[in-house]
RNA sequence: GGUCAGGUAGCUCAGUCGGUACGAGCGUCCGCCUGAAAAGCGGAAGGUCGGCGGUUCGACCCCGCCCCUGACCA
């Protein structure tokens, strides 16, 4: 009976979920962390190649030190033989979320991949997958090109065609595949930000200068670190089969390091390159965001301000 | 000192028998984004075509001089 009572005392005053976002190298994890320390709060990865197991340096994933004691959940579960799924990382993300809640732990989800943020605190429902009709498609799209495709789909959902453009073969293969197993119209539909949490999204933002140095800095350190020999061990698992893990920034490039593709110097300035580039299409697809919270990393008090955004 | 090659967008380079620079890749800026999202796709802004003078109706493209870069010769 003691414990009822503080149970629904705990309950009246839950904390929302907490989403830190940003672009690569602004701060996220450290902040999260921080977080987590001051509310009791545990942390949830975003991040779609932080998932992957085996991939430490290039990923940026903290260390057991820095994490000081918050448990992590969702990182290294997948093999990086495996392709990444959205849906599948939203079907874990969800229950995960709910559990903590029920425990009165506050989650805290961390990462730059806006996709997967959204999945896993917005009502996003993902119409499912049919691994043959997308394989015959994708061969489909490599002989004759994006333009027939393009056509079939404009003639089945028009208006899934004016959202796509006829250009991007990608995303006209996944609406075609969809159609094709449910019978039914792909509705890309733009952005519902409904919410199914109670969620405050914390933006950490750093000048673009500063951030671009950063950058180039940690690029350097990961060199330093071994991220070669760490691309060279998962290339011995199979790194370059897999399909999404193989793409990540930094392991792709030094997979054509190692495949003779490339020199040292020019492995690594492509990585930075495709990182700041990378960055600028997070910040684009955040930026949209009207709901996320804008916190200048550089500010004295950046924690000060990031709780009182949480308990506000 | 001489010879040759070259000086065109922020960078690397295309290009025109003289008629408004058609440029391309990269970078920059901006945007899109529902099962690969560290992926995929799109748009825009940037050039007094090394300088000065000449020839011409007209020159980035022809001529002269000069400056700069690289290679070679001495």
């Amino acid at each position: 009976m003691h414990t009822q009572r503080v149970d629904t005392l705990i309950t009246v005053r839950q904390l929302p979920v907490i989403a830190v976002i940003g672009p690569t190298a602004a701060g996220k994890s450290d902040l999260a962390v921080d977080l987590a320390l001051e509310l009791g709060g545990e942390i949830i990865n975003t991040d779609s190649m932080q998932l992957y197991r085996g991939m430490d340096i290039g990923t940026a994933k903290l260390s057991p030190e820095e994490r000081r004691g918050i448990p992590h959940h969702l990182l290294d579960i997948w093999d990086v033989k495996r392709t990444a799924s959205v849906a599948e990382y939203q079907s874990l993300a969800r229950p995960l979320i709910d559990d903590l809640r029920a425990r009165g732990i506050v989650p805290i989800l961390v990462g730059g991949s806006g996709l997967y943020v959204r999945a896993a605190l917005d009502d996003l429902e993902f119409p499912g997958t049919d691994p043959e009709i997308r394989a015959r498609l994708e061969a489909e799209l490599e002989l004759v090109g994006t333009a027939p495709l393009y056509e079939r789909l404009r003639e089945r959902d028009p208006e899934a065609a004016e959202a796509i453009l006829s250009s991007n073969g990608r995303r006209i293969v996944r609406a075609l595949e969809v159609i094709e197993f449910s019978g039914r119209p792909f509705s890309a539909t733009m952005p519902s930000y409904d919410a199914v949490y109670d969620s405050v999204q914390l933006g950490v933002e750093v000048p673009r200068e500063v951030l671009d140095e950063r950058v180039a800095a940690r690029v350097e350190r990961m060199w330093e670190a071994g991220l070669v020999e760490e691309v060279r061990e998962l290339a011995a698992h199979g790194l370059a089969e897999g399909r999404t893990a193989s793409r990540a920034l930094g392991y792709a490039q030094v997979l054509r390091l190692l495949g003779g593709e490339w020199s040292e110097e020019q492995a690594k300035d492509e990585t930075i390159r495709a990182t700041r580039r990378f960055v600028r299409r997070q910040e684009s697809w955040f930026r949209r965001d009207p709901r996320v919270v804008w916190l200048p990393q550089q500010a004295p008090d950046l924690l000060g301000r990031a709780l009182a955004e949480v308990l506000r």
